[in-house]
RNA sequence: UGGGGCGUAGCCAAGCGGUUAAGGCAUCGGGUUUUGAUCCCGACAUUCGGAGGUUCGAUCCCUCCCGCCCCAGCCA
């Protein structure tokens, strides 16, 4: 009858969808998901849209999520990397509670399962190296050739793998393969390995192994291992997941979790993969994984971003299997729409220009009320100090302004937020250069706290500081790290190519109201008319704040004077 | 005819045989405003990659075609 209330439900996403049918049919009462980045790296964008779907799947439908690290590869990974993606996926706000996993838990069990595979003769010990393997998979379309180790006996086989595991090969000598099928149309199919030998100390099982089983062989099985439901993955896995089932129904194991592909996320602007931003890192492009250029969740974070912010874009931009390029805009409305609402207002000056209201006593100094949330009169107010000299911003002054530009200029009147209104008399240059200096205004007291009682209206309203009280501070401006939508197009250009040699602009000389010096690390403010900033976590020091601007209000003054 | 996937507006994305083809971003108008912000209103796909077919009726089912993405690591 009445289907209003179901109106603005946001739509579920065809993964949910099969969540409610396994939950319809009784197939599952409650999913089990799981997040399992590898530790070689820090946590992107992209990963957070997948924490998101997997976390919020078990929070929406009353399941729970496992965190698993993939620490199947040695030489790759450091517990550095399992530090930092824990920080990550709880600073956006996820909680894994007792499920804390590694791939390396299942070492034991996974070489069980591997002499279990040799005595259904469902694997074999091969002795072909590299190159000659490479020769026996064939191509995408040419069946592959039977690998001359193929047919060895179970009892052979079972002494191989004891020895490869006891360390008595070589390293590329031999691997543990499942006997599948090297005719299949699936080079996944084509006797893929299951173990290789890799002589390397592991950061949780240290020379334990000198055998380590390949992601396809472990994911199914340690997914199997916790009774994962719902095994959420990306596109590229989808060729994989006949192998994935293959597996499990060799084995026979009690539970068979689902694999599910979806998209990944592109943005553009910005490249994604971990070994490129890994690149960026190790060739000082940038100034480390938090870089706040960096679309990493600690370069989010240290930019100013909110969980909030990117859990709500996550959500935005939804899940499918189509391959699709968000625009960097999407991501920094998602910052605004949260900060808009929670970020406290202050007034702040980039770049300085001196004002001195010349009618104005010279040792007099007065407090200014000024709300800290227009919109949200519960977030209080502050006082702001008034004196003779003030900063304005640069760009908020011209000599000879255009009729449209509501701002300061010779003989126009302005209101300085919250303050009074003043007149533009005569400004101070340079000789030698022809720099504005200095601007003389003067003001009209009857206009304390920015209403004219004459009924006089002005145009525009500027922010300020005064000039005795203000911090000096550094505020640091960031743009796009690349310069064109897609740094990865042409495989013949490296991607560094790209990178916009502006992207980060620091201004040592900023003027901010005084309360700032209290801000503690990450707190975000807005500078009113500027954008929303927040309090570096790195560099700022007590009563010194450095702050990064997280990202710009929107501007059609700017736009239209493109 | 290797195999696997995907095509709805400038960018995302609902839609599940009968809808005025949701919603968001962007864009363009208008209003409010002591932030050129916010907020509020309005405009924005006769059409769903193309062509056929099934059906009373197709974005949705079928066929063919076109386009894009992924796969030949002892990476994940």
């Amino acid at each position: 009858m009445d289907n209003s209330t179901e109106k603005d439900e946001k739509p579920l996403d065809f993964i949910r969808q099969i969540v409610v049918a396994d939950q319809e049919s009784g197939k599952h009462a409650t999913p089990v998901t799981r997040f399992p980045p590898e530790p070689n790296g820090f946590l992107h964008i992209g990963h957070a849209k997948s924490i998101c779907l997997n976390f919020g799947i078990a929070d929406e439908f009353n399941g729970t999520c496992h965190l698993r690290f993939d620490d199947t590869n040695p030489t790759k990974e450091e517990d550095e990397y399992v530090r930092a993606i824990k920080e990550d996926v709880q600073w956006l706000g996820f909680d894994w509670g007792e499920n804390l996993f590694f791939s390396s838990d299942y070492f034991d069990k996974l070489y069980d399962f591997a002499v279990e595979l040799i005595k259904r003769e469902k694997a074999y010990v091969c002795g072909l190296n590299a190159e000659e393997m490479r020769q026996h998979r064939g191509t995408l379309k040419e069946p592959g050739k039977e690998s001359p180790y193929r047919n060895r006996s179970i009892e052979e086989n079972l002494e191989l793998f004891t020895a490869m595991k006891e360390g008595k090969f070589d390293e590329g000598t031999h691997v543990l393969r499942a006997k599948i099928d090297m005719a299949s149309p699936n080079l996944n199919m084509r006797d893929p390995v299951i173990y290789r030998i890799m002589k390397a100390t592991h950061h949780r099982t240290g020379d334990k192994w000198c055998i380590y089983p390949m992601y396809d062989y472990t994911h199914c099985l340690s997914d199997e291992q916790e009774v994962i439901t719902h095994s959420l993955c990306t596109l590229e896995f989808e060729d994989h997941r006949p192998l994935y089932d293959w597996f499990l129904d060799v084995l026979e194991t009690p539970s068979h979790p689902r694999q599910i592909e979806f998209a990944r996320l592109n943005l553009n602007y910005t490249v994604m993969s971990k070994r490129k931003l890994m690149q960026l890192v190790q060739e000082n492009h940038v100034q480390g994984w938090d870089d706040p250029r960096m679309l990493t969740v600690s370069g989010l974070r240290r930019r100013g971003y909110t969980p909030a912010s990117i859990r709500n874009f996550c959500a935005e931009i939804g899940i499918g299997k189509r391959e699709s390029w968000i625009d960097m805009g999407v991501l920094e409305n998602a910052v605004r729409n949260d900060l808009n609402i929670i970020a406290p207002r202050v007034l702040g000056v980039l770049d300085p220009l001196k004002v001195v209201i010349t009618n104005y006593p010279e040792d007099k100094t007065e407090d200014i009320k000024a709300k800290n949330h227009p919109q949200n009169p519960d977030m209080g107010s502050r006082s702001l100090p008034f004196s003779r000299e003030l900063y304005i911003e640069r760009t908020d002054f011209m000599e000879d302004p255009p009729k449209k530009f509501f701002r300061l200029g010779i003989g126009r009147e302005v209101r300085l937020r919250y303050a009074y209104f003043i007149t533009c008399e005569s400004v101070v240059k340079d000789e030698q250069t022809g720099e504005i200096l200095e601007v003389h205004c003067t003001y009209d007291p009857a206009t304390y706290g920015g209403n004219a009682p004459d009924g006089r209206k002005v145009k525009g309203t500027i922010h300020w500081v005064s000039a005795k009280h203000a911090l000096k501070c550094e505020i640091r401006l960031y743009d796009r790290l690349f310069a064109v939508e897609n740094p990865d197009a042409d495989k013949d250009v490296d991607f560094k190519e790209h990178l916009n040699p502006n992207s980060l602009q620091s201004l040592p000389n900023c003027m901010v109201e005084p309360s700032l010096a209290d801000l503690a690390p990450g707190d975000c403010v807005q500078f009113e008319r500027q954008g929303y900033f927040c309090v570096d976590l790195k560099d700022s020091s007590p009563g010194q704040p450095v702050f990064n601007r997280t990202v710009g209000l929107r501007d059609s003054w700017a736009k239209r004077n493109k």
